[in-house]
DNA sequence: GAAAATTGTCACAACTTTGTCACACCCCCA
DNA sequence: TGGGGGTGTGACAAAGTTGTGACAATTTTC
């Protein structure tokens, strides 16, 4: 497995790579973001360990980029710091942080996590329930081949959530996780997409969102 | 999805228990090692919430119990402490950890990717006593495959209870404990619950609940 | 930069579930 | 026969959950 840390505090990358390679990784190193994302480019890391303080370009901005392209997991790496930066680098896409100083055992502790949680998936372009049909692309929903009708981005994850669900009660935290992710959600944006989305799945009556009370949602659609 | 959070400080406990019911969880509290486990023990929470300074049995210990019992994801709750209790934690098999203090939302980007994390299987639990058959998971009551009824809460829990002790007589001091659990409740609360819930099970004499005077109820059913 | 679209927050309406209370009914005993 | 205890039923208030709309905040588009 590759490795790419990125790091300009070159003491410590050599301590992060030499705790890597005594663990059977293949380490490439960056230390500025530039040569960061070229080498995610040419190296095809199977894990990515970025500082967020770097020269030329900061960590924050390649792991949007990154994960804008592709899902491979992201540790990154900060100084104690204040709640918003963290919680803006899950919304960037990060799949974890550690916040300096640390231990290469701890290190290796979430990088384990992080790489047994991560999964490759397969994209899906359009997802087939029933009449229902959802282009995961076009963000386009439609019954039996009619006219589609343009979902926005959350209403997509939602419908696209519901789909793979159908026919099974749909937990309101199951719909979160799937919706917002790592930075959450409450019931009250749950339930205000679920009406929006609503009112454009059941507006000719070809499918509908039933709520169970106390449980969660429920796709109903025609066979 | 059920959280039990074990937490002494119960200002703390009570502020995550919102957080958790905002994002749609039941939450279940204790404020003890003891009351801890008898809880995930009667309960099965989908995740525990493990304060690590807890009275009468310690967290670590605790979550050591339950892991190997269990693969129920644990998140313990730390003071900022030294590596080895962290690591400690991970080797008896918590899933995370977060040093307080920390903002809920932090707690609930954890939540989230320890869950995700989970590959939990949400298997379908269908209780069967004769022509009866309760869907612990969809909240629905059905005889020989039939139309399914919906039920609430707490009839769901007092069907179960009576489908568990079928045959039996069941006391309404087992009925109070296993419907409403430690916060208990009374004789009125009971009958008027037996009255619903007898509503939906007589309804086309399916099956019965039957009193016996002085002792309590009995589930009569067609084998 | 402005306009349009989307999302989040909040208030309140509507609906469902639960708890409380009153009273009816039945049985048993003095 | 009257009273007490146990159980069944219904009404309604209280509590909890879900639906809807308005508008502010944010993001996207041109």
């Amino acid at each position: 497995m590759k490795v790419l840390i990125v790091d300009d505090d070159r003491t410590l990358a050599d301590v992060i790579a030499f705790t890597f390679k005594r663990e059977g990784f293949e380490v490439i190193l960056a230390e500025d973001g530039e040569l960061a994302y070229q080498k995610w480019e040419t190296e095809h890391p199977d894990l990515i360990i970025l500082d967020v303080n770097i020269p030329k370009e900061d960590g924050f901005s390649i792991c949007k980029r990154i994960r804008e392209q592709s899902d491979t997991p992201i540790i990154l790496l900060t100084v104690r710091s204040d709640e918003e930066d963290i919680l803006g680098g899950f919304q960037l896409g990060a799949d974890d942080y550690i916040t300096k100083p640390f231990s290469p055992r701890q290190l290796m502790a979430r990088v384990r996590a992080v790489l047994r949680r991560s999964k490759k998936k397969n994209p899906t372009t359009v997802r087939q329930v029933g009449n229902i049909s959802l282009n995961l692309n076009r963000h386009e929903l439609s019954f039996d081949n009619q006219q589609p009708i343009q979902l926005s981005g959350l209403e997509l994850r939602l419908m696209d959530c519901l789909m793979i669900n159908a026919g099974q009660i749909v937990t309101s935290e199951i719909i979160i996780d799937h919706v917002w992710g790592p930075q959450g959600g409450d019931m009250d944006m749950v339930r205000q997409l679920v009406h929006r989305l609503r009112l454009k799945v059941e507006k000719d009556s070809q499918a509908a969102i039933n709520n169970v009370p106390g449980l969660g949602y429920e796709l109903i659609y025609k066979k």
